[in-house]
RNA sequence: GCCGAUAUGGCUCAGUUGGUAGAGCAACGCAUUCGUAAUGCGUAGGUCGUCGGUUCGAGUCCGACUAUCGGCUCCA
């Protein structure tokens, strides 16, 4: 292992060394100590130095590792805070995550008081500068010893170690936590950090097992780091579709309505509708899509066919009670097996293949109370579902046309920079939770990583993340508190036609089960609405937004004149409407402003008298007077382009 | 579903140890007819999320329910 030190000096290790004997090793002759290395039997550059002062420094260009040791340490200073306040808790687990770290202690809820508490507690463990130490213990050595101390938790994680795991602990004078490492040298290493939160969490995230209480903390080298952070923090809130999206009158929801079922209002209406019919005509008229409108409900006996009755009744609402009524009815929870039936309806020769089914689909499910989240997460839903009926020779084309729709739907609405690819596999160790051969799953997986390849599109594998039918590539991105959701996915099915005896008819006149893709393009309605007001701050693209333009007369004897342009801006189906209140002229921009709308057409005397219109835009500010042809030329070629216009003024706003 | 927090006019928030609600913005009315980020004056609006309990008296204390927020698990 190499270790590049501040001074730009190179020290190379054989692997027979642990990270923390050499950094012991090198603090030794050069009076700093060197703290990090490896991290998951992963080798990494070494980065982070505490030299003699004890102050801490990230050395190479990729701080994140460095950041991880400090805030596993500081974890580690937590948990020893909370047995110190709380002697009573016990401690189980403690990682650096990305934003932090936390750590899960079987104990009583903490309130804010208490992490207020215990962040004192972590300054004087700090403070005392505690040198941290490592050492190692045979398996049963190590077991006695935790058994000793009281912590089943350790216990147990030590028993689940593999055989020939060597098992280390971190000692940070006398708070002795079992630990792989690596850590700073001392607690004194340490020079920022906050506790941020604390809520509940499962013993292995199993839900038949303990509830923990997991504390949320962040720590960062300096404190103008930290500061930053948690402006970030305050600042991105500001995005949260939740809280913006009702501020600007997109959506709302009704307790007697119900968790989970938002209404639209019309102007997140007006934005969804937008999107819907560029998604339908883009299907229709460049992917070849076919339409399709299937009810919204079904007889259990739809159900019992597809699996989802065995399978999925606690995601499903179900209208009805099987043992009172003659037939029961679900709402559905996804469009396939209606669009099966579509295709079922006639008989198929190989030459009317690949057909593609599109449907603007809203489906239903019940998710568990405590799972809702503002437009994200939700009960009713509406998204571009498609299904590809598809001879098994034509699968890899019509996958990576499926790919390549999205991929062009994202560009279009701007946000591909900002989404993961995940091709989400089988687990082989698992076979019960799929069906169909292994030699089929892996035969499939292959054809997909071509498929990535070859559209040079980056993708992590994801072990255990496939429907039961077959893998899928999935699109993620981060919502503005960092979690992932996926907003597009795409399935390879080779499986599924044979449960509703799906088949064409082939050159020779046998009868031949298709494949199937289950697809959507743009992903669902809601989700992407509040994906685009977190990515845009609610400032979107001309052609997205609700309200494109506001006429803004100075005053109400340029009514009439307003009228008029309004009249000739509908015509060109711009989103317009006039502010003919009786407001100063500075009053109405301010509102245009706030209500974030991209342009503004200020007009009085002068424009009345040359007909033009003064632009006053999002984008720019004032952009000067033009003919109002001009401008609806101009407007109408961003709309059209579905052009995402760069802001150019940075002040404003409040 | 589970853990924790929250719930006061359309919005943002006050409301002292329980004595029967207050501000700013918005809305409405009147005046103003205005040239690129807030014109002035006035009016109205709340059975304090719902239901129940304690009390002479509950926005304030207790309980249940509903919704919202942050997590866990799950997912588009």
């Amino acid at each position: 292992m190499k270790i590049t030190l501040k001074d730009g000096s190179v020290k190379e290790y054989g692997e027979a060394k642990s990270v923390y004997e050499i950094a012991k090793d090198i603090s030794e002759g050069l009076a700093r100590t060197a703290c990090a290395g490896e991290i998951n039997g992963e080798i990494v550059d070494l980065r982070t130095v505490i030299s003699e002062d004890a102050s801490l420094n990230i050395v190479t260009a990729n701080d994140e590792a460095g950041l991880k040791v400090i805030r596993h340490t500081a974890s580690h200073v937590l948990a020893e805070a909370v047995k110190r306040l709380f002697p009573e808790a016990k401690v189980t687990i403690g990682p650096a995550i990305a934003e932090g770290f936390y750590y899960d202690f079987d104990a009583a809820p903490f309130s804010r008081e208490d992490l207020d508490k215990l962040e004192a507690e972590m300054k004087k463990i700090i403070k005392e500068g505690h040198e941290i130490t490592r050492f190692t213990l045979p398996r049963d050595k190590a077991i006695a010893f935790m058994e000793e101390k009281g912590e089943p938790y350790k216990v147990e994680l030590i028993q689940d170690l593999p055989e020939d795991a060597e098992i280390s602990f971190y000692d940070q004078g006398g708070f002795v936590d079992l630990c792989a490492g690596p850590h700073l040298m001392s607690t004194k290493g340490i020079k920022a950090y906050k506790l941020i939160s604390s809520s509940m969490a499962y013993w292995r995230g199993d839900s038949n097992r303990a509830q923990l209480q997991r504390i949320y903390g962040t720590a960062f080298n300096k404190k103008e780091e930290l500061k930053a952070h948690l402006e970030h923090l305050e600042d991105i809130k500001k995005r949260d579709h939740n809280k913006l999206g009702r501020e600007m009158g997109l959506f709302t929801t009704v307790d007697v309505i119900g968790q989970g079922l938002p209404l639209l209002l019309p102007k997140g209406t007006k934005m969804i509708m937008k999107m819907q019919r560029w998604i339908e005509d883009l299907e229709d008229k460049e992917w070849g899509y076919v339409r399709t409108k299937t009810p919204l409900m079904a007889k259990s006996d739809l159900y019992k066919i597809s699996g989802h009755w065995d399978h999925y009744t606690d995601g499903m609402f179900v209208l009805g009670d099987e043992k009172k009524d003659k037939e029961v009815f679900a709402l559905r929870p996804m469009t396939c097996p209606f669009q099966y039936y579509c295709y079922k309806n006639e008989q198929h020769s190989y030459r009317d293949l690949p057909i593609r089914y599109g449907e603007t689909s809203t489906l239903f499910r019940n998710e568990d109370s405590g799972e809702m989240h503002g437009l994200t997460r939700v009960r009713q839903f509406t998204i571009s579902e498609g299904h590809l009926i598809v001879r098994p020779d034509q699968m890899v084309e019509e996958f990576k046309g499926c790919l390549a729709l999205a991929k062009y739907c994202l560009s279009t609405l701007g946000v591909e920079e900002d989404v993961t690819y995940h091709l989400s596999k089988w687990d082989p160790d698992n076979r019960e939770k799929y069906i169909g051969e292994p030699e089929v799953w892996e035969e499939t997986q292959q054809h997909m990583r071509d498929i990535m390849n070859e559209l040079e599109i980056p993708y992590v594998e994801d072990m255990g993340e496939a429907a039961f039918y077959g893998p899928k590539i999935d699109i993620n991105t981060k919502n503005v508190y960092g979690k992932e959701d996926t907003m597009i996915t795409i399935q390879w099915d080779a499986l599924l036609a044979e449960q509703f005896d799906m088949y064409y008819i082939d050159k020779e006149g046998n009868k031949i089960r298709p494949y199937i893709i289950h697809r959507t393009s743009i992903g669902c309605y809601e989700r992407t609405l509040a994906w685009l007001i977190e990515k845009y701050a609610g400032k979107f693209p001309t052609w997205l937004c609700p309200e494109q333009v506001r006429i803004l007369p100075i005053s109400e004897k340029y009514e009439d004149y307003a009228e008029k342009i309004r009249r000739e801006l509908a015509k060109n189906d711009i989103d317009v409407t006039v502010d003919n209140r009786s407001e100063k002229i500075g009053f109405k921009i301010r509102e245009a402003r706030l209500d974030k709308l991209p342009y503004m057409l200020v007009v009085g005397q002068k424009e009345e008298e040359e007909g033009t219109v003064s632009v006053r835009s999002r984008f720019a500010g004032d952009e000067g007077s033009k003919s109002l042809n001009d401008f609806i030329s101009f407007i109408k070629k961003e709309i059209d382009t579905k052009e995402i216009r760069k802001e150019e003024i940075t002040k404003e706003n409040s």
